[in-house]
DNA sequence: CTGAATATGTGAAATATTTAACAAATAGGC
DNA sequence: GCCTATTTGTTAAATATTTCACATATTCAG
């Protein structure tokens, strides 16, 4: 086996989809190399994580010289196992779950959502965006060895049952916009995303940010 | 004030608007009283954790009782200014956008969106679900005083003008789903929402959990 | 009212993550 | 080829966050 298992830290696992996508981009701007204070200004990210994060792989960069672009997305891309179309199934195809076919990951041609699954039967049977909508509940018959991913947009209460539907179905991998934790089983990796809390905590700390600058109400000029 | 500024950390600061659905959802089962741990299995937080955030409002809870739901969800619903409804605005009405637009976070009654902006002919004058969509080079006569929030579903290569447009109109929180990071001004809080990252970051773990498992090829049954 | 049972709040330890700072290595001009 | 300017990789320090463990406070049954 090539890859060996690395004992990276979460914080460097999230940060390599972002380091990926970049040097992409550079790559097809035609720069052949990047120093990290430069990378840095790209990501967001100070240029002594970037070095550290980028040290977990090996010597990359070269002293005096910095990093190859080209080297660096072929790292990233091995990493992310970028040579193979990772072949997704979406469950819910509500407004978001349509929004996301209709997208589906079309700048990313690694990533891809080839069928939908729902209740509705207003929807079974159609396709939107060229994917295929069938019952949910053919999802055994209709899913394809090697499917290992799930984007799931249902609401919460239907969650758990759509969840472990998808993993009796070899699903071991699921992205899902509902907010409520559900008991995984452990060979699964369940990530939420939750607008509203995301959503929350920004105007929360906007606010805070305001209460700091706000003038303390000046009785006089001074 | 009512409110003093308090030092939250982020990682606190990222788990009240979770606290505060969670004891909503308790409040509106009829539920008085809920003690750490039990609340821990409904988050998937652990309990010392859950005490120790709980721990920055004061004493709100009691030894050997737990915590009243009714004083929780009055505590973080302040922190969280539930009382005022926020207006905000979405830029891009593309699929995301509209999937937004529809949702709209109806099961939040504090937060809504009330326009949108989009520079699409075929958009302009149209309502969405109801909102009213203006063409975002009329931004400045359509928004409203007192609005400081913005979602923004416009591609990255949009990004950068449509955010310097909002600062420029008053806006001060922007959630966005481009996943290119912009130079904001000092007073503007952006929150970025990539999809593909949390994709490919689940899709890497999930991969690396299996390099462990993987039987190494047994030669004979033992 | 008493005492056993319970569950908080928190000091201290453990863990995780970021950042500073610099020795060592390389680049590239001359 | 030499020498200076760069820029890495990494050690150590700083910061952030989680978790343990338990003294303390409160509950509630009898």
């Amino acid at each position: 086996m090539v890859v060996n298992k690395l004992a990276l830290s979460q914080a460097t696992i999230k940060r390599i989809p972002v380091y990926y996508r970049t040097v992409k981009a550079l790559q097809q701007s035609g720069v052949k190399r990047v120093r990290s204070d430069r990378l840095s200004k790209l990501v967001h990210i100070a240029p002594a994580t970037i070095r550290r994060d980028f040290s977990n792989f090996g010597d990359l960069g070269r002293s005096g010289y910095g990093y190859s672009v080209d080297l660096l997305a072929e790292v990233f891309g091995e990493l992310l196992e970028v040579h193979s179309e990772e072949q997704m199934l979406l469950v819910g195809c509500g407004n978001l779950g349509r929004a996301l076919l209709t997208n589906n990951f079309r700048r990313n041609p690694d990533l891809s959502i080839v069928m939908g699954f729902d209740t509705d039967p207003s929807l079974i049977g159609t396709t939107i965006a060229g994917i295929p909508i069938y019952n949910l509940a053919t999802l055994s018959e209709k899913i394809r060895p090697g499917m290992h991913t799930a984007i799931v947009c249902v609401p919460s209460s239907a969650q758990a049952s759509v969840i472990s539907q998808l993993e009796a179905n070899g699903i071991t991998a699921i992205l899902t916009f509902a907010p409520k934790p559900v008991p995984a089983q452990p060979g699964t990796k369940i990530r939420y995303i939750d607008l509203t809390s995301e959503l929350q905590a920004l105007l929360f700390v906007d606010h805070q940010s305001k209460l700091v600058q706000e003038p303390k109400t000046p009785l006089k000029q001074s």
